[in-house]
DNA sequence: CACTTAATTGAAAGCACTTACATTATAAAC
DNA sequence: GTTTATAATGTAAGTGCTTTCAATTAAGTG
């Protein structure tokens, strides 16, 4: 009771009549002690008002079991998906998720800057988001372990896809479906700190048409805002003209679910008179019959976590880009 | 250029040439070391950029205020919108958030018996669901603060909605609409450690289509599991029946969205031959233009995270417990 | 009933430091 | 020149915790 100092790890063994390991393991695994044991344990935890001492606590673990994930805020399916993916990999080992959302070119330096340092995280995985070189350089200096999905770094390991491929891909594929109309359209908004695929989706979609004798003509080419106004309001715009196209890749599977439901509205016949083809193959795509390009977000996710994890496990493993495949999903709207 | 593990006392020692106890006195009381010991230690710091590790995380772990989210293994959309919300509340704060998730009861307990006395979190918000008392005990009496969601417990904080409510409030929009045949569509799934409101919006709806003559036969009332093809499959025997329902209340947009595509196949036209009304508002919804139940999942998460917050900096604020309003929102389905 | 196998547990060896104590060298005092 | 403070440093014993490993016991198994 006249105890002066703060109750310790040995007095809580002390007063419940275990060893030291068995309060450590009550507090770290609890499942792996009896549960009387357990109890008793809790019992004197809370008898003593115990509370571990964090400084010895990180002293004796070699590492933090703590991996970041930098995401732009998210709202987008896409980056969920991803996360789901690291969430997944992540799951069957001990490691926490810390999850840091990005609103502003300024809090994610901030983070870049501040994050090295604290060490006390194992493992960062940066999602879709670009910056400079001097921070790749500090998060390599400080030795903080990070593997970047979509936006590759020479010095960091990357997870990427081949955008521009894909779009070379949907064209390819729509050519062979026989359309003849083809029309583009992706959104506008390139956020100040974030990434642009959706250019290198349109530029391989373009290129693989002109090779096709087929040139994508500019009055087929639409970018608009990611919203669903915005969306619906350009597709029907698009699909009420006289020279409608018969086919229309969407940069983005959420803006092709609004097309889609547009060309509904109208009384298109998909995919008879009007394709549609998105660019993702998120959750939805399946529920709404899309034929999309999928690019495996979960899985983007999960080879980005795992290929983290065995960097910090073996420090000395290379530096890796992993160039995920693209496949074309066949559903019901192309 | 990568270090193979980070500098310890040891290393900074050998290098300047002094022992370890000499680098401690450099680092904790300089006047106490010759000066030009104390300059070589200097330099040796400097030269393999020493910091002192365990401390630096302790520090961090101190100063970083973090607040953890217990979830479901989140692979459902409205999990997943649940934590946007609570992310964009934390937002403006300079809380980490830290996310476990769960995906056996087994590794549910063992969250909830260390992370109250680890004292690594600032506070804790859990998703959908449910446990047993003694453990709300024990998140009271290690003083973590505590919101639910989805789930009450009389002790602690929680922000819910009332799921029989809206199971009738569809049955009252469903029956104002004058469709005749309502059916219902739920999954099955009861997880071993999740919570099923499916249930309580089934009981809502039956209660108010008997309250107003119409009640639901049981040859309308179908459960199956909650995948695509389940419910597609579901669907498709549904509504190819000759007594088919001219509505169908699904107990959630995800399934309901898998009912519209197997309803446009048989070439139904919705809502003219069948009403479909689903229950969440999930984000799909609207680019689906699904007639549907909102719960406000954003919301939820958003409040939870306030909630949580203004206990934490204010302790004697007391337990609340949120009863969150749903709101029919017509789209183009029902 | 002997023989694996699995579940519990404690002893003890770290972890990265701090600090009391001992040792050595140096300079001042006699 | 011996003695004695004094400063500078190293040795080694903690610090509060985690974790490996081995010992003990309980529970099947044939």
């Amino acid at each position: 009771m006249a105890k002066k100092t703060a109750p310790t790890i040995y007095d809580v063994a002390r007063t419940a009549g275990v060893s030291i390991a068995t309060v450590s393991r009550v507090l770290n695994d609890p499942q792996k002690v009896n549960d009387e044991t357990r109890s008793s344990v809790f019992e004197a935890i809370r008898q003593l008002g115990y509370i571990p001492k964090a400084e010895a606590r990180a002293r004796a673990m070699q590492q933090n079991r703590r991996i970041g994930v930098i995401t732009p805020y998210f709202t987008a399916p896409s980056f969920v998906q991803r996360l789901r993916g690291v969430a997944s990999a992540l799951n069957s080992t001990s490691y926490e998720l810390v999850i840091y959302t990005v609103e502003s070119t300024h809090k994610f330096y901030r983070y870049l800057e501040t994050l090295p340092i604290n060490h006390y995280l194992d493992g960062l995985i940066i999602l879709s988001l670009q910056f400079d070189d001097l921070f790749a350089q500090r998060l390599l200096e400080f030795g903080l372990e990070t593997v970047l999905v979509e936006y590759p770094h020479r010095v960091l390991s990357s997870v990427e896809i081949d955008d521009q491929a894909g779009g070379r891909m949907a064209a390819d594929y729509l050519l062979s479906k026989g359309y003849q109309r083809l029309a583009f359209l992706g959104d506008t908004v390139i956020p100040e700190f974030g990434i642009h695929p959706i250019t290198l989706r349109l530029a391989g979609f373009r290129q693989r048409l002109a090779e096709a004798g087929h040139p994508l003509a500019d009055k087929y080419v639409h970018t608009v805002p990611y919203d669903v106004d915005a969306t619906r309001r350009a597709a029907r715009a698009i699909l009420t003209r006289d020279d409608r196209p018969d086919a229309i890749f969407s940069a983005t599977d959420l803006q092709a679910v609004a097309i889609l439901k547009v060309a509904r509205e109208l009384g298109l016949r998909v995919p008879e008179d009007l394709a549609i083809m998105g660019f993702d193959d998120l959750d939805i795509s399946e529920y709404v019959g899309l034929t999309t390009v999928r690019q495996h977000l979960d899985e983007s996710g999960k080879i980005a976590a795992e290929l983290l994890l065995s960097r910090i496990t073996n420090r000395d493993r290379p530096v890796q880009h992993i160039q995920l495949p693209l496949t074309i999903i066949e559903r019901d709207t192309a």
